[in-house]
DNA sequence: CGCGACGTTGATTTGCCTCAACGATTGTGG
DNA sequence: CCACAATCGTTGAGGCAAATCAACGTCGCG
């Protein structure tokens, strides 16, 4: 809760009144390994922020493959962001890659804390700014560059997360499979 | 420029005050086919409205290969998220496909227009929150799909676009080329 | 008309996938 | 504490979807 509350500070103050508010509509949650918030078929409305661990959101084909849209550590924020920004019904699950502690809020109540407190749109508003451009980048690099490539910029942007994260997740994450992955790391060391 | 009032409209009441106010801050630009607005190497931090016609966004490799981001017509924005946003320096261009007419908004005043008028960050934020979603599941469609696949989902989720803009375009924004797409059609009306 | 842009088709190549097998590591129950 | 299973990464062989290379038809336009 108190991460959640620095993470804010950050950009505006917060009195107590806020504090004692975002308290009341937030849920703490500890997380084992392997375990899941989010699975498809739910309806649940919600955000994720991570305050300690490392999660990851994915959808499976009927066919059992799974493609990882996005990895969360400390600070960051994760969701089913299809069913929560539209009418679709769940295709995404998220999952717990280590213990973790995060904390949940449902939308409805974030609409209303926005209309409470304007400052907090604006910090979101700022934040989905941010993260379009990151999805512009993401998508780029899957239209245009080969497995090699994409594998390289992996990781250059997220060196924090190719220590965490399994090979055969983050090569569904690059839309590869895992042993292309595994003979692309191979040529690697060699040079 | 009524188009857009009308645009907003939609979601707020517009007074006079904002209507005059946002007359001051918009400008009107009329494109033929093939002008380019913002090209890549530019630093331009603008937002691109569509009034009437079709627009493209695209990243050119240093082989001269194109990849499509985004499509726009009537009543979308467009713009290179990526310069918009980070300070990476712009590796997009946009273009028109068709004679069109847009307008353009510098990002500066898009903020203090904010601040002025909160209601507008609103609008903007849920805008926001849509094209996270549009482009999860684009990212989804990139991982988990085949070319035909892609092609499907293409034309049934954006049959207005598939009319006005050429295969080869439609091609470099699902990841493929020309060629297969060729084919792809001509396996599709066999059927 | 003649040129350039676009789409198509065929032949060939290739990057990556699939299938399969096998270590290494970790966790678990007897 | 060890046998065993499960998970993960690796490696090899073979196959396939899509890319590449190349040629040609068509259409619109200066």
């Amino acid at each position: 809760m108190n991460e959640l509350l620095d993470y804010f500070k950050k950009n505006i103050p917060i009195s107590l009144e806020i504090e004692n508010k975002l308290k009341g509509i937030i849920k703490e949650k500890r997380l084992i390994k392997g375990e899941t918030i989010l699975s498809d078929n739910s309806v649940k409305k919600e955000h994720v922020f991570v305050v300690s661990g490392c999660l990851r959101s994915f959808y499976k084909t009927e066919n059992g493959k799974e493609h990882t849209i996005q990895f969360a550590i400390k600070n960051w924020w994760i969701s089913d962001y299809i069913t929560l920004y539209t009418d679709n019904k769940s295709v995404i699950s998220i999952e717990s890659l280590t213990h973790s502690k995060v904390l949940i809020i449902d939308n409805s109540k974030v609409e209303k804390f926005y209309k409470e407190f304007p400052q907090f749109e604006t910090i979101q508003r700022k934040n989905f700014e941010k993260r379009t451009a990151a999805l512009h980048k993401r998508i780029l690099s899957l239209l245009a560059l080969s497995a090699t490539e994409k594998y390289n910029q992996f990781i250059k942007d997220y060196t924090d997360f190719e220590k965490i994260i399994p090979n055969y997740q983050i090569a569904s994450y690059l839309g590869i499979t895992p042993q292309s992955l595994s003979r692309i790391r191979k040529e690697r060391i060699k040079t």
